[in-house]
DNA sequence: ATGAAAGCGCTAACAT
DNA sequence: ATGTTAGCGCTTTCAT
């Protein structure tokens, strides 16, 4: 059913059923009410495709994330789909499983769709295809990682100081022995946080030692390999830092199954703040992303090039926030006795 | 930029262009490689939304879900993405929390957009509407939750069984007193999970207490409600099942917070098996459903009806299973002693 | 205030 | 094997 056997019903032209739909004001009162009765009647509904491609916008972005399962991820999906809602715009959603070649087959589908602009969560380094899209004019802003050399528009934390920061925390705490469990190795992020892990260590004068350093892929598997692999060590550092809190998360359970505990047994801070960090047995002390705020920034710079925008790309950078809890073994006394204030994360939430 | 600007540059019709772009079979060698080389060149990419106009199919379906950044919905929503960029179809998201209003306006955009079917895992019992789409032979599935009385497909897990099963076992643990903490009162799984435990105990002769029974909306939030309120009861049951596992994790956490652990003050079991529920600080007990398994039947049933299947609804019904970790306080000597299977579950994954 | 007509970029007969 | 033509269901001038 389309417009034209509305229009015939309501015994006026196409047009004006066009009109009516789109609230224009040059309809009298008596013809907008007549179309409408049978519109309702037949419960009719316009096409958007059609309409898209006359108009030549379709009012809906595409969103490409690496894995809707990890937490973090299904955090910014849920804002940018509740921000996108409310301006009138539709996502289309992807999950590409951190794979080339997927990623590049949904990108190229969204640009078949003709989205007017495109929220990338999980680029890769070496995915310099972009690139291509980006000089075109075409809106595309990155999230979370960003791609080095790239003048697209990105919105990441402050990955290098957070890392860096975590690592302090671990070295003022005591610990002279710090590992790292990394993320996937071709990310923006993981390079950052890896870089600021290393620096913190360097500039108190402990060596980076290469055993300690752990493959992991931000998922809760690679965590837990990793847990594994430090079991074998023969001389274990008393701390990791890990490249997400599912990672940490891996950790933790791998130390568990046998028998040991954190912090007890290692110290352990992850990356994100997802909500699981938050669950009370696990209390795991993270560096925090503020999700919300990134999935405003994005949707404010995308709109901004939907809109025209086209000046030079804008980086914005959001500050990381390390969140104490239970898993570095900090003690809130310890914090006392030096005069600063408890950082403590989770005040108790009254209904 | 189109068809015709390729067809011009390659000296040939748009028809001809069309076919190559579908791979039609009646065009020659040199022709196609000409206009594919002209195609490559401009970077041409065809537009969906003029080719669905044309053939009256748009390979979309939507997905609408009510709030990704629960676990379990993450996952119905990853797998029902991978199964359907596996079929070359792409998925309209639309996050609804728990808002009718919302969701009406979601389905209607999915409508209006052409979709090809919709796949609902968030139905309320009040959301008749839904029963309006089926009969026009609109293709919709139900996933999780179920509308009594409306002829749609559906794909849900025994939840009468699942809730059942838990609560016998508690019984069998010996416990004489066992509470509840609901899900969102008007859905079909929260009504049957009720209905299994209420069951479950009238049959042992173990009367149910209204106060025993804690409102929750299917979030941390609202498990971590009950917990207080769990707290300032003068009687307590000594185990609690909750209407899913988010919820149960607020539970214990409200308990954490007061210093009580589980399950040595109180016992719990929670509903889905998310990941979260085998982190092994958590060790939640819980009811399984077998996600993927869902999906799979979810899209299987609805590329039916896309295909034009029209038979009676088909209702599916998978079974749900108890999966056993700690904080039912179940001890795997308990089950030995009685000769049975000790159903633990998360097996150590190496490497 | 309303209608007629020309596209938007594609597919699918129908011709040749 | 290729071209011509008529839609798909809208929006949008341009008339009236």
């Amino acid at each position: 059913m389309n417009s034209r056997v509305i229009a015939q019903l309501a015994g006026v032209s196409q047009a004006t059923v066009s009109r009516v739909l789109n609230n224009r004001t040059n309809v009298s009162p008596q013809t907008r009410e007549r179309v409408l009765q049978v519109i309702e009647a037949l419960n009719y509904t316009p096409n958007v495709l059609a309409r898209s491609l006359a108009t030549r916008k379709t009012n809906t972005i595409g969103l490409v994330v690496a894995n809707i399962k990890n937490p973090f991820f299904a955090e910014i999906v849920e804002s940018i789909t509740n921000i996108a809602a409310s301006q009138g715009m539709n996502i289309i959603l992807c999950s590409t499983s951190q794979d080339h070649r997927l990623q590049r087959q949904h990108v190229r589908m969204l640009i078949e769709h003709r989205v007017q602009g495109i929220i990338m969560t999980s680029v890769m380094l070496d995915d310099s295809y972009i690139r291509t899209l980006v000089p075109n004019g075409f809106p595309v802003v990155l999230v979370n990682r960003y791609l080095p050399g790239v003048p697209a528009d990105s919105v990441v934390i402050d990955n290098y100081s957070g890392a860096y920061e975590a690592t302090r925390h671990f070295i003022r705490l005591g610990h002279a022995t710090v590992g790292y469990v990394r993320g996937v190795r071709n990310t923006s992020t993981n390079r950052d946080r890896e870089r600021g892990y290393r620096e913190a260590l360097n500039q108190a004068g402990i060596p980076v030692r290469r055993g300690w350093i752990f493959d992991g892929h931000y998922s809760w598997q690679g965590g837990y390999n990793a847990g594994l692999r430090f079991l074998r060590l023969r001389h274990r550092p008393t701390a990791m830092l890990c490249a997400d809190d599912l990672t940490a998360i891996g950790f933790i359970d791998a130390l568990y199954d046998r028998g040991l505990r954190v912090p007890d047994a290692v110290a352990v801070i992850g990356f994100d703040d997802v909500q699981e960090a938050s669950y009370r047995p696990i209390g795991l002390t993270t560096v925090r992303q503020p999700v919300t705020a990134m999935a405003e920034a994005a949707m404010r710079l995308l709109l901004d090039r939907i809109g025209g925008y086209c000046g030079d790309p804008r980086q914005i950078v959001l500050p990381a926030e390390l969140v104490i809890r239970k898993s570095c073994g900090a003690n809130p006394l310890w914090y006392l006795a030096r005069g600063e204030e408890t950082l403590v994360a989770d005040a108790v939430p009254v209904n």
